[in-house]
RNA sequence: GUGGGCGUAGCUCAGUUGGCUAGAGCGCCAGGUUGUGGUCCUGGAGGUCGCGGGUUCAAGCCCCGUCGUCCACCCCA
C-alpha cells in the first residue's frame, strides 16, 4: 500500500483526462474571446473578507471556506469562487468599462465529496463589470449556450428568473417567511432550519412533503420593482430574438446572497439529479460597492468543468483528444542511434518518442504501436552501416528503405503525402 | 454535517456455513518468431485482502473503531 494518496475531494487528472481539460478551457478562451473578453487569473487566495462577500449566511461562507491565517497573522481564504474575486480585482485596477474578462482555474469547498463534487474544483467563466443593459444579460447568457454547442452538447436546459433588486428580494423574503411559518408544520425539520437561515433558498427543497406548501408559496414575479421587473422582461424578449431557449422558472434561487435581478442556471438532462447543475450565473448589482468600489453593475457565470464533462460522457459527445506521437524510433543497435534520430526528427517538428533500455526489437514494436505513431523508423546494425533506415507504416505494415540524409523528408512525405 | 452501500493484484471483479500456499479476466514482462507491433499459444512478475483492535484452534469472511470511496439528504458547479 502506498503511503499517501490524495487529499479527500481532490485527485491526480492524468491523460486523456488532462488534454481534455486544456481542450476545454481551450474552447471556452476561443468562444469567449471571439466575443471581446479577456483573460484574467485571480489569485487562488486572497483575504478572508472578500469571500464573505458571498454571502454571510451561505454554507459557502459558513462551513466551507478553506480559511486560515498566514505566517504574517493575515487572515486568508482559498478562494471558493472567482467572481468576488474579479470584483476585487475591478475596485483595484479600476479598469475602464465594460470590463469583459474570463477565468478558469480551480475553486476550493470544503464540502463531503462526490462524484461531480470535489473539495477542488476547476470552473470556466466570465464576468462583465459596468454595464446595465438587459441585452448584455442576454449575450452573457448565449455565450454560455454557444460553449454548450462548440462542446456538442444537445441536454442543456437554461432556466431564467429574476430575483429583484435587493429591496425586493428582501420583501419578498419577509412573505416567504410569513407563509412557511403559517405552515410550519408541514414543513420538513431541514427545510424549517433553511427557514431560520434563508428563506429563499426553502424554495429549493426537492423533499417530497415541502412540494406542496413550495408550490402555493408567494411568487418572485409579484414581488419585483417595476424597474426590475421592466429588465427582466427585456432580457426575455432579448433572449427570444437571439434565438436561446429558455424556460422562467420563478423558484429559481441561486446560493449566492450577492445575485440580484436576473439569474440563471444550466442543467443537463443527461445527469442523474445529483448534479444536473452544470453551470449557472446573474448578476450582481452590488457587488463591486461592497467591496469598496462606485457603485457598478456586474454579470457574469461560472461552469462546473467536472460537472459538465460528466455531461459530455452522458450524451457521448465531446471525446479526450488523441495526443499521440507521429513517429516511434525503432533502435535495434543497442539505442545508440535513437537519440540523434529524435532529435533530428523533433527538430523538425515531427512528434517522436522512442524505447530505452536495449529493449528487443519485438518489445520496442509494441511500444511503437502502444504510443499510436504512424511510423516506425527502424534502425538495425545492418542499416546504421549503410546510413539508412526503415520506414514502416504501422497501418498496413509496408516498410521501405531510406538515406539517412533523406529521413526528414520522406518522414514528412510519408505523414502528409 | 446526517443516513446508507462498498473497500481483495495496476484496472474490473470472484472468493461457499470462518478451514491447506487467496483466484479470474484485462493490463504488464518474457518466450514461441535469432531484425518487426496489432491475432494466437506458453510462461512469469505483481497482494501486509484499506488500516487498527477484538472474537476464535483458525478471519478476506464475524464484531468494534477508523480512513477512503460511492449514493441520498444538505449544498452547489
Amino acid at each position: 500500500m502506498p503511503s499517501f494518496a490524495t487529499s479527500p475531494g481532490t485527485r491526480d487528472i492524468l491523460a486523456p483526462d488532462a488534454p481534455r481539460w486544456r481542450l476545454f478551457q481551450q474552447t471556452f478562451a476561443d468562444v469567449v474571446e471571439l466575443a471581446g473578453f479577456a483573460h484574467i487569473i485571480p489569485p487562488m487566495f486572497e483575504d478572508l473578507g472578500v469571500f464573505l462577500r458571498v454571502g454571510e449566511t451561505t454554507e459557502i461562507v459558513t462551513k466551507e471556506m478553506y480559511d486560515f491565517e498566514d505566517k504574517g497573522g493575515r487572515r486568508v481564504a482559498l478562494r471558493p469562487e472567482q467572481t468576488a474575486s474579479v470584483c476585487r480585482a475591478f475596485v483595484e485596477h479600476r479598469p475602464v468599462t465594460p470590463w469583459k474578462v474570463w477565468y478558469a482555474g480551480p475553486n476550493f469547498r470544503y464540502e463531503k465529496p462526490q462524484q461531480g463534487r470535489y473539495r477542488q474544483f476547476d470552473q470556466v467563466g466570465i464576468e462583465v463589470l459596468g454595464v446595465d443593459d438587459p441585452q448584455l444579460d442576454a449575450e452573457v447568457i448565449g455565450l454560455a449556450v454557444e460553449f454548450y454547442r462548440r462542446l456538442g452538447l444537445q441536454g442543456v436546459q437554461l432556466s431564467v428568473n429574476s430575483l429583484g433588486d435587493s429591496g425586493d428580494r428582501d420583501r419578498y423574503a419577509v412573505a416567504l417567511r410569513t407563509h412557511f411559518s403559517a405552515n410550519i408544520d408541514a414543513l420538513s425539520a431541514e427545510s424549517r432550519a433553511t427557514l431560520e437561515r434563508n428563506p429563499l433558498r426553502v424554495l429549493d427543497s426537492k423533499r417530497q412533503e415541502d412540494a406542496a406548501l413550495i408550490a402555493a408559496a408567494p411568487k418572485m414575479a409579484d414581488h419585483l420593482s417595476d424597474e426590475a421587473a421592466a429588465h427582466f422582461v427585456d432580457v426575455q424578449s432579448a433572449l427570444l430574438s437571439a434565438g436561446v431557449g429558455f424556460i422562467v422558472d420563478d423558484r429559481l434561487v441561486r446560493g449566492l446572497d450577492y445575485y440580484r435581478r436576473t439569474t440563471f442556471e444550466f442543467v443537463s438532462t443527461a445527469l442523474s439529479a445529483a448534479h444536473v447543475a452544470i453551470g449557472g450565473g446573474g448578476r450582481y448589482d452590488g457587488l463591486v460597492a461592497e467591496l469598496g468600489g462606485p457603485d457598478t453593475p456586474g454579470i457574469g457565470f461560472a461552469l462546473g468543468l467536472d460537472r459538465t464533462l460528466l455531461a459530455c460522457d452522458a450524451e457521448g459527445v465531446f471525446a479526450p483528444p488523441p495526443g499521440r506521437v507521429d513517429v516511434f524510433v525503432v533502435d535495434a543497435t543497442g539505442g545508440t542511434h535513437a537519440g540523434a534520430v529524435c532529435a533530428e526528427l523533433r527538430a523538425a517538428g515531427i512528434g517522436t518518442d522512442r524505447a530505452y533500455d536495449a529493449r528487443s526489437m519485438k518489445a520496442q514494436m509494441k511500444s511503437a504501436d502502444r504510443a499510436g505513431a504512424r511510423l516506425a523508423i527502424i534502425i538495425g546494425e545492418d542499416e546504421a552501416a549503410a546510413k539508412t533506415a526503415i520506414i514502416r507504416t504501422m497501418e498496413g505494415g509496408s516498410q521501405h528503405i531510406v538515406q539517412r540524409d533523406a529521413l526528414i523528408a520522406q518522414v514528412r512525405q510519408a505523414l502528409h503525402g
